[in-house]
RNA sequence: GGGAGCAUAGCUCAGCUGGGAGAGCAUCUGCCUUACAAGCAGAGGGUCAUAGGUUCGAGCCCUAUUGUUCCCACCA
């Protein structure tokens, strides 16, 4: 107890050396240990190409707190750290890098890419794993994995192969996004749909053998070169007629069909669709329907391949413009109209995707959503807020074949060999020879799998899986998965359906989903916008227990959260609301180390703290089961600033300055065992103050990571003693605000009376009585049944079963306090009535539960009682 | 087209299964009181978007309306 505290809590100095020393204890390790129960979260792995941001210091935020109040509780926590090797982001930062050596991938050949992507991930895949450090995020740091390990990548080619096996992962000739800037497929949910300004053509083809033309609109006039038919509704009768009539698209000059079919909407426009079964999803359901032939007219780069004819080689705007002109020209451009529609763009680089039929690799998904499915309906996968389970539920209800295929080199390649005589092979291991000619050169797939296939498998690979390790026994479910709404489809779903395929078991029991961090106007934090708030240096300046306290606090599941400058000033100022508390305990304690007392020389304010901390315990951990964190940290907040310091401290002040006074060790003692629970409770939120002060005032523990959680103990329950300081509390209150009312000025002492006519009520405050002088500034305190010896101008205040009377020397303004005293017997009026009105109702007596009416009863002798006393005061002044 | 969220004090937001409206910041008034001026004490400020309904009782549940944000979706 001699350590040095400095007037003002410096983080920057305490952070770095309580981590380093949580790290060499290896505090955060979690061994496989029958004896206790385990309480497992694994990370939403971070890409290597990211840096820390405010939403990622959210997420972990969440986990650290979850993860550390369990570790506490005593259960065996583990958090698994770990990274994803983000193919695309990552692909397309390599790229950038050797652009800048004036480099193409294909100049280095597939080897050397990959070379030099794992150099890339081996100098920047840590950064932001060190970063997650700064926030105090209690990983286990032994277990960190990356989505390329070995052990990873065997899961991979484990389940591609299995599936494969099972008929569930397949190769087919479907219609995909396509984006001609990446030069890749994607998935359905990588697509971004964005209203954009465009026009509407109206077209018109001539009708072969007529002299009547067909009109219609389109959004993409380019896509005309691979029209194979044109349609229109069966019903419709002005086309009924020409139903099997042909039309002759221009510039190509071929002849194509005019077919019926009821996906074509009469109401809209013309009731005429032009079918391009090659670049449309609708039109290659009608075309699959009509057996129309699929003209691609699109190099992978988005120009006009040479299907296009005299187009060939524009890029698609180019050759939309030339078209449109040309159309114009011959008389069959109609009219152009201005509309904004849905466009899909790439959610990477914003590039309109172009939907392309294209030989890729899917997986089917009708047999592994069912079980999703059920797992959500069953309650047995349960989303916080309940609202996104619907998310979820509608997704997997609508969900068609993932495209897992991508014609990118950073990633897992896909495990199928293919031979020259035209056999597949698909297998973990490259094979040796086929199996059907016995041919030895068999080539593997070029393209590797989706970032999400990998992913999806996290929750079980990062544990050893498909090896039978102990930890995948262990701790296999995990408990909860915190992340973020915006990947929802992508990850989430996927790690439910993959957990149950492949372990039988859904990954995880409880989805805590929070929003997004705003700016302070509401804006998503952007790079482009340049409003982002960097982690680090928010931390750097006000502590990352700080940065923590602010993202948790206000803040509830699933909403998004805007982030105030103001409010980390706020929460700075708490960290050192309690380092001077701990300071001003430290003073006191002087060179004791410690002292001990039994509960008989505990003081009622002792037992009144004692107490509220007891509550608190129990509270809080009600908030953590629900994950209420916001409501759960603003609790302890409040209970350290308010009650603990600004009442309890200020409380035993008088007997602290007393070396003399015998209750002093008590009133240290509680300060002392009040500010640890009070820290441990606070510690998942803010880890490294707690700790700090925590192995300063106390030597029996060496960390508080490891300390047990407070729980409520009947010991500790002391209703009348919380409710008699509550009392004492609300007397002091109305001292003061007469003071302030009154103009008296602090250093002026004041006299005191109370009186009431009730024994307990005047035992009460004879126990209370040194709290007048300390906290209300009397000069005297009298304590008495009635009115002798009070100055018949004394102000007055009432409270429940007394008043308190000040006599000031000069006169006092009779008609202002007349006022005062007016005003206050307004206020307790109303409350009677309220109540009244209440307890006169029949209806209330007969279904209210008995418990409120009891309550509602005590409030109307209260407040009655008061009222009364008012009116007398009223009397009084005349 | 379908679905969801939000609307509470000047600002930003809490308010869990219905039982007397809260916090932080901002504002006003006093205080450098030997833990803390990053502080202390006190004060002002809200027909909880609108209209109905259920209930003894509604910020909270139901219906409709308005405004706002987001997600999903193949209207050419």
């Amino acid at each position: 107890m001699k350590k040095q505290f400095e007037k003002n809590y410096d983080p920057s100095v305490v952070e770095d050396r309580i981590y380093k020393n949580w790290i060499e204890n290896k505090y955060f390790h979690a061994e496989v240990d029958k004896s206790k129960k385990p309480f497992t979260i694994v990370i939403p792995p971070p890409n290597i190409t990211g840096h820390l941001h405010m939403g990622h210091a959210l997420d972990e935020t969440m986990q650290d707190i979850l993860i550390r109040w369990k570790r506490m509780q005593g259960f065996n926590a583990l958090w698994v750290p770990g990274t994803d090797h983000a193919s695309i982001s990552t692909e397309v930062k390599i790229v950038e890098k050797m652009a800048q050596e004036g480099l193409k991938k294909e100049d280095v050949g597939r080897d050397e890419f990959l070379k030099r992507a794992w150099e890339w991930k081996k100098e920047y895949g840590g950064t932001i794993l060190n970063q997650l450090k700064k926030l105090g995020s209690s990983c286990d740091w032994d277990r960190e994995r990356f989505t390329m390990d070995e052990g990873l990548s065997n899961a991979v080619l484990t389940v591609f192969t299995k599936l494969y096996e099972k008929g569930w992962i397949y190769k087919g000739e479907k219609l995909i996004n396509w984006c001609p800037k990446c030069q890749t497929t994607i998935s359905d949910a990588e697509v971004d749909h964005i209203d954009m300004a465009g026009s509407f053509w109206h077209i018109k083809y001539p009708i072969k053998g007529t002299d009547r033309f067909l009109q219609f609109a389109t959004t993409r006039p380019e896509t005309m070169l691979g029209d194979t038919a044109i349609a229109v509704n069966p019903k419709d009768d002005r086309y009924k007629d020409i139903v099997g009539m042909t039309c002759i698209i221009p510039f190509v000059d071929r002849e194509i069909p005019i077919i019926a079919d009821s996906y074509v909407d009469m109401e809209f426009g013309t009731g005429v669709v032009k079918i391009t079964p090659a670049h449309d999803p609708n039109d290659f359901e009608v075309g699959e329907r009509h057996s129309l032939p699929r003209i691609n007219i699109m190099n992978d780069d988005g120009t006009i391949n040479e299907n296009g004819g005299k187009f060939e080689g524009l890029d698609r705007y180019d050759a939309r413009k030339a078209i449109v002109k040309e159309l114009d020209e011959m008389g069959l451009l109609v009219k152009i109209e201005n509309i904004n529609h849905s466009v899909g763009v790439h959610e990477r680089c914003n590039e309109v995707i172009e939907p392309l039929i294209k030989k890729q690799w899917f997986v089917k998904m009708s047999d592994m959503a069912k079980p999703a499915i059920e797992a959500y309906k069953s309650g047995k996968l349960r989303f916080v807020p309940e609202r996104f389970g619907k998310v979820y539920l509608h997704w997997l209800e609508n969900i068609r074949d993932w495209c897992i295929s991508r014609q990118l080199w950073w990633g897992h390649r896909i495990p199928a060999y293919y031979c020259s005589c035209g056999e597949v092979v698909v297998s973990a291991e490259q094979p040796e020879k086929c199996p059907k000619c016995g041919l030895r050169d068999l080539k593997q797939d070029e393209d590797t799998l989706d970032t999400w296939f990998s992913s999806a498998l996290w929750p079980f690979s990062t544990l050893g899986w498909p090896e039978k390790t102990p930890e995948l026994d262990y701790f296999y479910p995990t408990n909860v998965l915190v992340t973020g709404y915006d990947i929802i489809f992508f990850w989430v779903v996927r790690m439910v359906f993959s957990g149950i395929e492949q372990m039988g078991e859904i990954p995880f029991n409880d989805v805590l989903i929070h929003g997004l961090i705003r700016d302070s106007q509401g804006r998503k934090m952007s790079k482009s916008l340049g409003n982002g708030i960097d982690p680090l240096e928010v931390i750097d300046k006000f502590g990352a227990d700080a940065l923590r306290l602010t993202l948790i606090t206000g803040n509830s599941p699933g909403n998004d959260f805007r982030f105030y400058q103001e409010k980390l000033e706020a929460n700075r100022n708490f960290l050192n609301k309690i380092w001077n508390a701990t300071r001003f305990i430290m003073m006191n304690f002087e060179d004791k180390d410690d002292v001990s007392v039994s509960l008989k020389e505990l003081t009622d304010a002792d037992k009144w703290i004692l107490s509220k901390v007891n509550t608190l315990a129990k509270e809080v951990t009600e908030n953590l089961d629900g994950y209420e964190l916001g409501i759960a940290v603003s609790k302890i907040y409040d209970f350290i600033w308010d009650e603990y310091c600004d009442w309890y401290i200020e409380m035993v002040k008088p007997r602290l300055y007393n070396k003399e006074d015998e209750t002093r060790n008590a009133a240290l003692w509680t300060l002392k065992k009040v500010l640890i629970d009070a820290l441990k409770l606070l510690h998942p939120f803010m880890p490294f103050i707690t700790e700090e002060i925590f192995t300063s005032v106390q030597t029996d523990e060496k960390t508080i990571m490891l300390s047990s959680w407070p729980v409520f103990s009947d010991e500790f329950d002391f209703a009348k003693e919380e409710k008699d300081i509550e009392l004492i509390k609300s007397a002091v209150k109305s001292i003061r605000n007469i003071r302030t009312e009154m103009n008296v000025v602090p250093s002026r002492k004041a006299k005191v009376y109370v009186v009431s006519d009730k024994d307990s009520v005047i035992n009460i405050f004879e126990n209370g009585k040194v709290f007048f002088s300390s906290l209300g500034h009397a000069s005297e305190v009298v304590i008495q049944k009635n009115k002798d010896g009070i100055s018949d101008d004394a102000v007055s205040a009432v409270i429940h079963d007394g008043v308190i009377y000040m006599p000031f020397e000069e006169l006092v303004d009779t008609e202002k306090e007349k006022e005062r005293l007016l005003k206050e017997k307004d206020k307790l009026l109303k409350e009677v009535e309220r109540v009244e009105k209440k307890l006169n109702n029949q209806g209330f007596i007969a279904k209210a539960p008995e418990k409120v009416i009891n309550e509602e009863k005590a409030k109307m002798e209260k407040y009655s009682n008061m009222l009364n006393q008012v009116m007398e005061q009223i009397k009084r002044l005349g």
